[in-house]
DNA sequence: GGTGACTGTTGTCGACGACAACAATTGTTG
DNA sequence: CAACAATTGTTGTCGTCGACAACAGTCACC
């Protein structure tokens, strides 16, 4: 049998007619080199979003991977950026200006003041919020990660070329 | 007191010295029009990961919102996508296709099988792998659904510019 | 004929956005 | 000045999602 809970699919009967296409091996392995690839995507190839989602899980992926040293996720280094950018902010001004949630900034920021890159101060005319700086620490590290990010961003143009990842900044340029 | 716990932050002083800025109100309504988003991204700006990700987000929710009547999620939409153009084909390989998880794939189908718009054969010639192909049903939704994804690729248009959007499905190829 | 690889499935974990609720505080307004 | 609406940081919950691990059935290959 199956593995056991097959949900309450009918299996129906194979329906023949409909050509099922030779279930191509998909690995690499088996068919040394095959034609693997040769899936159309229709007319999903004609779709900005769907680029765009891939695109964007490549950029994330080699982000992380080439700051993995140093622990830092893109959230983390827009985080630091906009602070280091612009000290005494509020953790509502950076939340709207990044285009995160209230709630989550209060996590990110916990973990970057345990580690002791971010200090949260009362604010002196506003009892309700704080205003973030970075700790000496923090502007130390940051600067490493500029580099790193610099290298990510390097990787950006090995890939798409200097002349499209300037054309791509200057096309997303109204989404901040 | 403040909300009872507020976490072992030190609740230092004020730190006098760096420019706390007037923590401005950062809501329209009490400033009319107040030049709320001075707020600097500094570095930030140059990198394409962010802008990538702020498009990204945008997009995602004009596409759910206009395709919120059939309640189809991009995600869903490439799936069927996929499996129209390619009937036949095996989970894994639209899984490996659309850069999905075989796990995540099988709540996938499970949701769009339960609404009659795809169906599970066995395959013929691997009694492990389903075959995948749309029902009838699901043929006569999906014209619909490309119809309402027009629309959405329309709206893409009117933000960027037909010239803008060509452009960045061109750079964007590369990753499928 | 047995061993290793592959498929679909289930479950768990962590990250994340969307919300709702709440205490403390502020600004406004009657 | 007191009452009230709005704002800020915080906590918690819910549903989505990618990454993994484990497992039963099945297949390929030596």
């Amino acid at each position: 049998m199956r593995p056991t809970r097959r949900r309450d699919v009918p299996t129906r009967a194979p329906q023949a007619g409909i050509k099922t296409g030779p279930d191509r091996p998909a690995t690499k392995k088996r068919t040394i080199a095959a034609p693997d690839d040769d899936v159309g995507l229709d007319g999903l190839a004609g779709h900005v979003g769907y680029a765009v989602r891939r695109f964007q899980l490549w950029i994330f992926q080699d982000f992380i991977k080439t700051l993995a040293a140093v622990d830092i996720t893109p959230t983390q280094y827009s985080v630091l950026t906009v602070v280091a950018a612009n000290p005494g902010l509020t953790q509502m001004a950076v939340a709207k200006r990044l285009g995160i949630e209230r709630a989550r900034l209060v996590h990110l920021l916990d973990a970057l003041e345990q580690r002791n890159l971010v200090k949260r101060a009362a604010s002196k005319t506003d009892r309700r919020s704080h205003s973030l700086h970075l700790t000496a620490a923090g502007e130390a590290s940051l600067r490493q990660f500029k580099l790193l990010a610099a290298e990510h961003e390097r990787h950006v143009i090995d890939k798409i070329g200097k002349d499209n990842r300037d054309r791509l900044l200057e096309i997303l340029a109204p989404f901040r």
